[in-house]
DNA sequence: GCGCTCTGTTTGACATGTCAAGCAGAATGT
DNA sequence: ACATTCTGCTTGACATGTCAAACAGAGCGC
């Protein structure tokens, strides 16, 4: 008794897939030719650069981007490596970490964010007419609306099951 | 003289890139609880029973689900040892290699294929009105038409830098 | 019928993410 | 104070994907 798709419908679905598909691909090409940075790198930054003092929490940059804090630590510390974060700790609690941009970070994030809205503005926003915007922010938030009630609010933490992907701060 | 994105623009993106990670969170992990399939074996699985006699060519696959034929062999052997598919030696060229669902494979994608609908519907179809479809289609229509002509067409064959996540066959 | 190149696939080394321990510092109860 | 539990982070083993190198069979050109 399985109620099909319609072709409507399948068309929808099938069009969404496809979107994601293609358009995640083409956004995280650009931003690794136009900065060497992979999504994961562009979250992190993105988002530590914009909270005061460019230094975050490590948990609560997790949580932020909703990565599981184990991902986050590893990723880190690859970042790290690389030159564009460091670890800081932190004197009023001994086990929290503080992950601060460096300034090759700083430099690198405020390059790779003018590219990537150009990107973006290339590959989706520019294509779009402001009726096919609102329509799209409607349908996100009814989906969302169901999917964050549904949805355990918080990754690793909790007894949540699954993997992440998030898009943290603004473009 | 970057143009950062208005309000409006910013909204529909994040909207777009939210909607994006919860929503294939949600459905892999409805296929992972209801089936015990990933995303990839389902796509994989999906494709290949839709193909004349439960088989396909490894190459040919790799195609239509967009993956990478390196990827596709690693992940045929793993689905193999798990007895899903097998793999088959075509008489005609000796080179190529064939995929072919297994019984098992049979018997797991159609029981998946129903509870995969379903949990299609309940997180994204039957939250939207026709309108709310069509205004879908035609959006993806717009920035894929763009984009499948900017990308090269095939993935890890010609220049192409990086990954993919395809949906491939109907739900 | 033999070397060359091309093609379809496999393989191996490595990158990145997941889950389950492990661990040290903070909080709490007595 | 100090044992117990909680918390925040790190680590290690493993799963999955990437890229480049290795291969073996197919298809030439001669």
């Amino acid at each position: 008794m399985t109620r099909w798709l319609t072709d409507d419908e399948m068309r929808a679905w099938l069009g969404y897939r496809r979107l994601r598909t293609l358009l995640d691909l083409q956004i995280t090409r650009d931003l690794a030719a136009d900065s060497g940075l992979s999504d994961a790198d562009y979250d992190v930054l993105s988002t530590v650069s914009d909270a005061p003092g460019r230094r975050m929490r490590l948990g609560e940059l997790a949580t932020a981007i909703r990565w599981s804090v184990s991902r986050l630590s590893h990723h880190v510390s690859r970042m790290q490596q690389r030159g564009l974060v460091t670890r800081d700790d932190c004197e009023s609690d001994g086990r929290s970490a503080t992950v601060v941009l460096t300034d090759a970070g700083w430099t690198t994030i405020q390059a790779a964010a003018k590219l990537h809205v150009a990107s973006v503005r290339r590959h989706f926003v520019d294509l779009l007419d402001p009726a096919d915007l609102a329509a799209l922010t409607k349908i996100s938030g009814k989906v969302l609306a169901h999917l964050e009630q549904a949805t355990p609010p918080d990754p690793a933490r909790r007894g949540t099951p699954r993997t992440q992907r998030e898009d943290a701060a603004g473009t």
